[in-house]
DNA sequence: CTTCGACCACGAGAATACGCATGAAACTGT
DNA sequence: ACAGTTTCATGCGTATTCTCGTGGTCGAAG
């Protein structure tokens, strides 16, 4: 899961950035509005944590920008006071959820998580696909009741499968989001990872459709 | 749409309801855990308002066991104001967002309207041509519910004829469609897949119309 | 009603592209 | 410097796609 941080106290910024990284995500960071409007504009996240007191741009502009342009990625808000009137604002402008400054880093998490996991329709912190359990409030994953040992590539891969059950997800979808921006895209990384996943899951869950990618799912079809 | 407002403030709840009234929404009220748990499992509500703090039994628990039957609909939680760890593990525990009391009503308004307008979001993109399911989303098709092993190509073929279903699809239309760029003309690769895809699915629906191409329709024609 | 020509279906083999395992090299943080 | 992790290059096996040839079907015209 990749993430864009848009806030200008480089402190707050970074705080927020550590923290996430810590979670397992992979985090983009940008200082000012139009920085970030341009990187959630080209770059695909699967969730944003947007100041609304920016320079060069404010976090409103920015978000209805991304709207009108298409864009739905589910966007946090960071309110500077109890300005309920512009929390109003934000969330009508197409922000998904606010927290108020100051705030615990553990509720912003807690607020991502959330963010992610109903984007993706899942409406519990656990997602379960077979023997599989994915733990999102914990970033752990276990097969039949037993813990898994994961690097982090394959947490990543295994996190945004499950997040997308029953879907085809392609290798670039996977490469842009278990990455931050550059990367060399002509390689067999994510073949590699698939294969180290399903000698650690069990093979059958991560189908492989030719040509297209990958699918995560429960081994029942005898088809 | 109908929201379920679950507060043992008569007051408060009242407050809330007829707000949601106003706005256009079918309102049911509830005043204690049981009682809203019951109705909210019963009865399809498009969002639900909880209350954290609640006799009988207490929100986090209603929708911890919401989302264990399997409900998904979206829920907002009321906190008492302050208590950190409550709003994180009530997120945690499936619930959508949560606001603070004391609270505007304005900004539950708009964060009913929010939570709405994300689960409209989800609705399964799925075309159906009598026993033929296309889920295009998850790059699925199925006959009479059991799955089908396309490759790439068939697949392809498939949706684009599903999407057109009716209209007669000219052989040029499809290569066109097929492909990207250049394709050698004058080859009958076309007529090989349409016969692939007849053996899987069932002859009678791809139906061909000599000398244009071939029209995908459901078959009931006496004709 | 028959015949003719164009159009289409289908099978089987050849050519290709694709995904996978593997192991070595490069990198990372401690 | 070391252990764990990630990246890269190679070659192989196989599913998929393409080509080709034959025979069948359809429709119109005589």
């Amino acid at each position: 899961m990749r993430i864009l941080v848009v806030e200008d106290d480089v402190n707050l910024n970074r705080q927020l950035s550590d923290a996430l990284k810590e979670s397992g995500y992979v985090v983009d960071q940008a200082f000012d509005g139009e920085e970030g409007h341009y990187l959630g504009e080209t770059e695909p996240y699967d969730a944003v944590i947007l100041d609304i007191g920016l320079p060069q741009m404010d976090g409103i502009t920015v978000v209805e920008k991304w709207r009108e342009a298409g864009k739905g990625m589910p966007v946090l808000m960071l309110t500077a006071r109890d300005r309920w009137s512009d929390k109003v604002s934000g969330i009508d402008a197409g922000a998904d959820d606010y927290v108020a400054k100051p705030f615990h880093v553990e509720e912003v998490l807690a607020r991502v998580r959330a963010l992610i996991r109903r984007a993706a329709g899942h409406s519990s912190s656990e997602i379960i696909c077979g023997p599989v359990r994915l733990d999102t409030k914990a970033s752990k994953a276990s097969v039949d009741g037993i813990q898994l040992k994961l690097t982090s590539h394959e947490f990543r891969l295994l996190s945004y499968l499950m997040h997308h059950m029953g879907q085809v997800v392609s290798r670039t979808e996977l490469v842009e989001h278990m990455y931050d921006q550059d990367f060399d895209r002509d390689s067999n990384t994510i073949e590699v990872f698939v294969g180290r996943l399903r000698k650690k899951i069990g093979v059958d869950l991560i189908e492989t459709v030719r040509g297209l990618g990958y699918r995560m799912q429960a081994p029942n079809d005898a088809h």
